[in-house]
RNA sequence: GCCGCAGUAGCUCAGUGGUAGAGCGCACCCUUGGUAAGGGUGAGGUCGGGAGUUCAAUCCUCCCCUGCGGCACCA
């Protein structure tokens, strides 16, 4: 057989027979290297020490220190590993799939009983004592006809479906943890015991739809984390618990922002100071928009069902809208109206008024549009998916030419707004032409490349995602990352040229025609609720000034203070503060306590000192210093911290 | 919509086949206290809704609603 070369990663080479398996290779370099050799990486490809090499390539032996591919190791042969415990617990339980995901990997089962919080931690267990007993692992290639019989002898459908499903040419290769046997493209780790022990966890159970399809059998997941360490995983739990307590539903209740109750499921019953965060962000992106040239409009919630007849959405959106029938007592006609689900039909309705010129575009009309839609009901998730949501949306009317320009200047307005509202970065995905879509492939074309010319015009990285276009246009999703390195998809831009056709939206051009205006869908925000939710998780409810509910709480001392107190909230308030005294009877640690719970930016305390000069003692979240001001200079300073972003 | 879990005071939660309890909060009283909970007294619940089993249901059974964790969905 002839012999192959191999480049290390220092650039030396070795010669080896062809078939040589990474783990010949890492025994050739050391003895240690080979114990703690994990994986390699053979031409680019993670490969499995067990793996032949037939021709000359570059590798890289991977150890437990080598983080991706650790990770990537650790977290598959823990989903083999607990599959095997599951069987070994449970042996009429049938296996499915258990792919490595984002901190850990799932496994897939069909059982008649679910699995409970205890049993979770029975196989915790016995994934232990698999790990401690140090079991090879094994691989082998087995063709077609032998891994289906294999699995139907064994009464297990969900592998023999996947079989099917794996292309041709591809090897099918069979992994074995011990005595335990799972189809499985590998790589593996060597032996059990490199997993370890210490640094996983398994966190829940849920159901999950046997290869996502609703309508295939519900099956039992159990999700697990895992990390190279034990400190990896305790810094992920607590991640978890920072999460926890950033929970916006949490922190809405706490601060008094918000509630919900079962006769408006989804739908926001917005308290006093959360509805002046909302009203800070509303007329902050007013301020934007009119900056931007859009002009602002409002239109009904009650649409007859023509109107979603003629659009489309009658057709396409039917079952996530609610649909009103005026009481027939009252009404000489039975009408039937729909609740609006989305702004855009009405915008043409305002387009469609008098007749437009080439000169009036772009024209940008702007809705802070109130939408309801009925989704499903375990989909809602407090501010972040809900059944009522104003929309901060905008159509821009223009022809194919201004597109570019068109989006160029949203991202700017976009990155505008996310800088401003705390947000330092953004990524973009630029979604294309789906399969099934209106318009001719030359002007896909022309949307598409108008896109990426505006994307690449301030930033050179961005997501493609082919086929995943609207029917009607190319669209953009930006998504921002939060403080916890959440991301959120909150920004789009989409680009339709079918509602116009089929609202019969046009212009009169140059040449004294009729065209086809294109129609751009955006928004920036996505919808204020969900925005606001991404804000108060962002910032822990630690809301900037300019967007804190309550931005001062006053407290008196002493009662021979009160007065004063009275007058320094007064002079707050004349500088456009929302400032509140707090004169109950109660210690100033009570009062500091309380407002600082309640996450208040600013409290300024007054005794029989500050009485006396005129001043203020400032105290300030997070801070466990004070300092003594002039009531003169908290008020000129706070009126200066209290403007909004684009005011400064 | 699907799988699982849950719903008891404003909040967090305990509890029992014989119609309920704590802490915090709230009200009132005492206390005028200098930067993260001063003390006392008191009010407050049709135990998510409906039906059933039972002498008796907050507790057991069924249906529904809502919430939570996922899945599917997300123009």
């Amino acid at each position: 057989m002839a012999d192959v070369t191999l480049t290390l990663p220092d650039g030396s080479n070795r010669v080896f027979p062809a078939g040589v398996t990474a783990a010949a290779v890492a025994e050739d370099i050391s003895k240690s290297l080979s114990k703690k050799a994990i994986s390699a990486t053979v031409n680019g490809a993670h490969w499995d020490l067990q793996w032949p090499i037939t021709a000359d390539a570059e590798i890289a032996i991977h150890t437990l220190k080598d983080d991706v591919q650790a990770l990537e190791l650790i977290r598959h042969d823990l989903a083999h590993i607990m599959a095997r415990a599951v069987q070994d617990i449970w042996p009429d339980v049938k296996v499915t799939i258990g792919p490595v995901i984002k901190n850990g990997w799932y496994y897939d089962f069909d059982r008649a009983d679910p699995f409970s919080p205890e049993d979770l931690g029975l196989i915790e267990k016995k994934m232990k004592e698999i790990i401690a007993a140090r079991d090879p692992v094994r691989t082998e290639v087995w063709d077609r006809p032998r891994a289906i019989a294999h699995y139907k002898a064994l009464g297990e459908p969900y592998k023999v479906e996947l079989i099917d499903s794996i292309p041709g040419d591809e090897p099918l290769r069979m992994y074995w943890h011990g005595d335990w046997q799972d189809l499985c493209r590998g790589p593996h780790l060597q032996h059990t015991g490199q997993v370890p022990a210490d640094a996983f966890k398994l966190m829940s159970v849920a159901g999950a739809y046997w290869r996502g399809d609703s309508t295939r059998p519900m099956l039992q997941r159990i999700y697990g984390v895992a990390f190279q360490n034990r400190d990896e995983l305790k810094k992920y739990l607590n991640f978890l618990e920072e999460a926890e307590k950033r929970d916006h539903r949490r922190l809405g209740r706490e601060m008094d922002l918000f509630h919900f109750q079962d006769e408006a499921p989804g739908m926001v019953f917005w308290h006093p100071d959360g509805w002046t965060i909302y009203r800070e962000l509303e007329d902050y992106m007013r301020r934007q928009l009119t900056r931007d040239g859009y002009r602002e409009i409002r239109t009904p919630q009650v649409v007859d069902r023509k109107l979603w007849e003629a659009s489309g959405h009658w057709d396409k959106y039917r079952e996530n809208m609610y649909i009103t029938e005026i009481d027939e007592e009252h009404a000489n006609e039975k009408r039937v109206n729909a609740l609006k689900p989305m702004n855009c039909p009405c915008h043409v309705q305002v387009f469609n008024q008098g007749i437009k010129s080439y000169r009036d575009l772009p024209l940008r009309l702007a809705e802070f549009g109130s939408c309801h839609r009925y989704e499903a009901h375990g989909a809602l998730h407090g501010l972040m998916r809900v059944r009522n949501f104003t929309q901060d949306d905008a159509h821009i009317f223009c022809t194919e030419d201004q597109i570019e320009a068109e989006c160029a200047k949203f991202i700017d307005l976009l990155s505008r707004v996310y800088t401003d509202t705390g947000f330092g970065s953004f990524d973009i995905k630029l979604s294309t032409r789906p399969e099934v879509r209106v318009g001719s492939d030359e002007v896909w074309d022309k949307a598409e490349q108008a896109l990426e010319k505006a994307i690449l015009s301030i930033r050179n990285d961005y997501e493609v995602d082919p086929g995943e276009g609207a029917f009607y246009g190319p669209k953009l999703d930006f998504k921002l990352t939060d403080a916890i390195g959440r991301e959120w998809q909150c920004g789009t831009f989409q680009a339709d040229f079918n509602l116009p056709e089929r609202l019969n939206a046009n212009y009169i051009g140059t040449d004294g025609e009729k065209h086809r205006p294109v129609m751009l869908h955006r928004a920036v925000l996505g919808s204020f609720e969900r925005f606001i939710g991404i804000l108060i998780e962002n910032y822990a409810g630690r809301m900037p000034f300019w967007i804190a509910p309550r931005q001062v709480v006053v407290a008196s001392i002493t009662s021979e203070a009160d007065n004063y107190v009275r007058e320094v909230v007064n002079a707050l308030q004349g500088a456009g503060l929302r400032a509140e005294a707090d004169l109950r009877n109660e210690k100033i640690n009570f009062k500091v306590r309380e407002h600082s719970v309640a996450k208040v930016p600013v409290i300024l305390a007054c005794g029989a000192r500050e009485v006396d000069t005129r001043s203020v003692t400032v105290r300030r979240l997070g801070e466990k210093a004070t300092s003594t001001e002039t009531l003169d200079a908290i008020v000129n300073e706070l009126g200066i911290a209290a403007r909004a972003p684009d005011l400064v």
